[in-house]
DNA sequence: TAGCCAGTTGAACGAACGCTCAATTATACG
DNA sequence: CGTATAATTGAGCGTTCGTTCAACTGGCTA
């Protein structure tokens, strides 16, 4: 971290035209400002739902259950992605404790259904994502 | 496969109370258009971009940059993540790559930017995440 | 030009992840 | 009750991923 302090106070030397202590104190105070503004516990369960939806496996879930805009049989999701039963089921837990499906039983069937988060996160991907590159 | 269109012939009966070869057929049309409508290459975009982001120290700088609303120096970066400047250098070439963030040279000194793809991600996530979870 | 410093690149290692197999729970039906 | 089937759970295994170390590139400045 020495080091590390002593590279901003020469970067700011430069851009500054001057190096005082309290110049890098307080650059790196501000920078420390904007990490704790966030919140560690927000970056935390954000950080959770990026995991989940960040598998080959679980996105295309995703994605085919915001399509279907209704709930779905894991029997027949099975017929969409190429893992084992218990894969999927894997993936759909993973999924449901993001937040990004619900699950209801029906019977012996149970049926998952995209959240809302899932939606508003494919729609920013959509809108943002270009597919040429 | 062949198990799976099985389980899914029995849900069919289950539901519409009839078993025809031509309804199991059908739902597994309806469900592969399902798949197909999206695009794999676009899936392959936006999991590069999802896998890009879902990292802690990663994401940390994606929502850094975000929250600076400007550019920041590689050294300003090195103070608030817990990586080695190596590290750093990684993960931001990652993020760059999936169009996260944009890079500029400035002397010796190499300044980087959020994206606007960037900037949707993360108010996506801020408005559809809550804390408490 | 020589030396220094900012930042990058590639190899390598340990940890985390996704998958499958086997066993288990839960629901329906004879 | 006993069997059959839908789906989940946990352990184990191979691969991927994030990190660091060491070597390197490129741009200042003396």
């Amino acid at each position: 971290m020495a080091e590390a302090t002593e590279r901003l106070r020469r970067y700011l030397d430069d851009e500054l035209g001057e190096c005082r202590d309290e110049d890098v104190d307080r650059r790196l105070d501000e920078l420390s400002a904007l990490e704790t503004a966030i919140g560690p516990e927000r970056v935390d369960a954000e950080l959770d739902v990026l995991s989940a939806v960040a598998s080959e496996t679980r996105y295309t879930l995703v994605r085919v259950l915001v399509a279907a805009d209704g709930e779905l049989c894991v029997c027949e999701l099975d017929a969409l992605v190429d893992v084992s039963e218990s894969g999927l089921s894997h993936a759909l837990s993973r999924l449901a404790d993001a937040g990004l499906v619900d699950a209801r039983k029906d019977g012996r069937w149970k049926k998952y259904r995209a959240t809302n988060r899932a939606v508003a996160l494919v729609t920013v991907l959509d809108g943002s994502v270009s597919v040429d590159e």
